[in-house]
DNA sequence: TATAGTGTACTAGTTTACTAATACAGTCAA
DNA sequence: TTGACTGTATTAGTAAACTAGTACACTATA
């Protein structure tokens, strides 16, 4: 693993959070980190901010911020590095999660599209999505 | 609010529970209720189990089942009598419902074919749809 | 009217999910 | 080597979600 180079890009990168969405913290850490990748805002090698960072950032504790780090981590979208910090993976891998992403955002929101033509909302997308996992 | 008549289909609907699949109880109820009544095996006018049954026959508490009916009873799927027990509500609302219910099964079985096709799992649909959100 | 069966309501207990506090271990530069 | 910074691990606290226990109120029938 070697140490990332810093692009402006990656300076850039900021979390933010929505404490009235109702969805939790570190959820939102993660979407926000797999959107910045899907966007090209970071890519393969940029580090992101470190656990502390953030943590005094947003005002949260650490570990939350962790917690988020190492769901990526196991998907294989981060790389971490204890005592150096927290890289976007530079394996292949990682790009093919970019693609791979990318394009099921187009195709979610194809559907999201068709389903609103004909009147659906997104929450019954959802539940009716949950529903084929019978 | 008159009284249902008992189908025969009506007679032979039965939850059914899969206690590892990590889905919570009621919500398992909801959903068969709804796809009871999408494949026109439940009808407006049907009386469902009552909740005793239901929970004498899954070996689960009253309340369980309660906090299922009452969910469908807000949504206008059911209507329940205290005293008479609980029937597939009568209005138009419901049989929309169905029909609602039955081109959104459809329109998703199609997304999740087409994103199957693609190599997209069930899971990821579910957090790209989340993430459709915001 | 009494009884059996119905849903309703309230409280309580348990589990899960989420977040925090804190100490430990590793890295890197001076 | 030291100090600052890094991630890691463990424990604990809190909130939310889920389920249960139990009594009350209503309905229908004999």
């Amino acid at each position: 693993m070697v140490r990332g180079t810093q692009s402006a890009a990656a300076q850039l990168f900021r979390f933010r959070l929505d404490l009235q969405s109702g969805v939790p913290v570190y959820r939102q850490l993660i979407d926000q980190l797999l959107a910045a990748l899907a966007t090209c805002q970071l890519k393969a090698g940029d580090q992101v901010p470190t656990v502390r960072q953030v943590a005094v950032d947003l005002a949260i504790n650490p570990n939350t911020v962790v917690r988020a780090y190492k769901e990526l981590e196991i998907r294989g979208v981060l790389a971490t590095q204890q005592g150096t910090g927290t890289f976007i993976a530079e394996v292949s891998l990682s790009r093919d999660e970019v693609e791979h992403k990318r394009r099921l955002h187009q195709l979610v929101g194809e559907m999201v599209a068709r389903a609103g033509g004909e009147g659906y909302s997104l929450k019954e997308l959802m539940e009716a999505l949950k529903e084929q996992r019978r």
